[in-house]
DNA sequence: CGTATACTTGACCCTGTTCAAACAACGTGG
DNA sequence: CCACGTTGTTTGAACAGGGTCAAGTATACG
């Protein structure tokens, strides 16, 4: 799919489920006033969307940001396959908990922080995320996120996000690269400076999951 | 459980499932500043936590508010259960897609909307979600909110939260009834007054995924 | 090389915060 | 039954973080 393309669209009925194999989507949605709220951003190896198993309404749209190679399940043969095999059962009991993770942790960042340490997480996360999904590790962020998007997930304007950003520069903590990416320049520092909690994430997947799971068609 | 005990700490590691028979609770983090947020307020019927089963450390905790009847199942067994009873994986599924809905409600109220409509917006929410837990469904909330927690739900403080509730009250959209419960007179003219979907969380629960789940052990 | 889109910067404003004091509701013990 | 501590609520005044509007500047792209 092309940028700007929609996966799925608010108000539309799901009746499959997607795996984004690479390039960068969001989930958002849009206010009757104009505004848009981000909800999460949708990396390689992500799964869009749970809702997708239960043939309801969408409550929200799935956009590509980058051109987007994905997979789509049909939900009805999903389902069957959940029956023959336990370790994809796991796999998406494992990927709803990250998600739900995910969620929470962002509510906290708008509910309770300053613009700044919002963006510091936000950047943070995404780095974080790229690397367990097999991208650049060294705290380049793979493509280019305008002052908007930032601003539309974090609950901010793209002005606000520029001046902070720009303060974030001046500190020393992130970078301009070529192309309009950012690079966090130094990621203990950063999250240290933003109190962020480097475990979260890191979970390791814990494999008596898997085993159970296996015999237990989770 | 007692008001104000915890069922579930932040950083502790949980291998077993809640379901709220009676009583509300909140999940909440806290955080190192002294803030709290909450995540999401838990009724009954309500299941804590997914995360649970996948026997990792919680990101949150959850304390009862009232007292608490729960019902609470080993990890191991319950994912037992599942492989026994494709019905309760149907359920676990709605259950699942539901929280991740209201989670997701919950981001766009605090990221994209004023503290007047946020308020109203969770006050719709928990008559909803109230009367489809069987409690009252006239507009009346079952139990006492503090100012405090409304104002850690929403991201704001208690004292803009009396503001607000004020206006609301002055505006004849919302009465404080005997024992500090709070009531909305109109819970139709709210909703439109606060841009309110109502077809959210309204969902009728669609036979067929239980259909399909139970041959398919979802 | 010109246009379009995004980014930056400044000045001013507004929503929600902070701090502080007064007030109400409630339970306890004398 | 009343004094009183406790906990929660209301209100006011001053303040600040972030929003809005507007102008100017990069950067990409055809």
């Amino acid at each position: 799919m092309e940028p700007g393309q929609c996966l799925m669209r608010q108000a539309e009925e799901m009746n499959a489920l997607f795996w984004i194999e690479s390039g960068w989507a969001m989930r958002h949605r849009n206010l009757a006033n104009g505004r848009r709220q981000i909800l999460n951003l949708l990396l390689p190896g992500d799964i869009c969307d749970l809702q997708g198993l239960i043939h309801t309404r969408a409550d929200h749209s799935v956009t590509a940001m980058t051109p987007v190679m994905l997979c789509e399940v049909d939900a009805g043969r999903f389902l069957d396959l959940l029956h023959n095999d336990g370790q994809l059962a796991a796999s998406l009991l494992w990927s709803v908990v990250q998600e739900e993770g995910i969620l929470r942790e962002h509510i906290v960042r708008i509910g309770r922080r300053s613009a700044r340490i919002r963006l510091a997480h936000l950047l943070l996360e995404l780095v974080r995320r790229q690397a367990l999904g097999g991208g650049p590790s060294d705290g380049l962020i793979e493509i280019a996120l305008t002052r908007e998007v930032m601003a539309d997930c974090l609950g901010l304007t793209p002005v606000h996000i520029s001046r902070t950003l720009s303060e974030l520069r001046r500190d020393g903590l992130v970078t301009l690269e070529p192309q309009g990416r950012l690079r966090i320049s130094d990621i203990d520092a950063l999250a240290r400076h933003a109190d962020y909690d480097t475990r979260y994430l890191h979970l390791a997947r814990p494999d008596h999951v898997l085993d159970r799971a296996g015999g237990a068609q989770a």
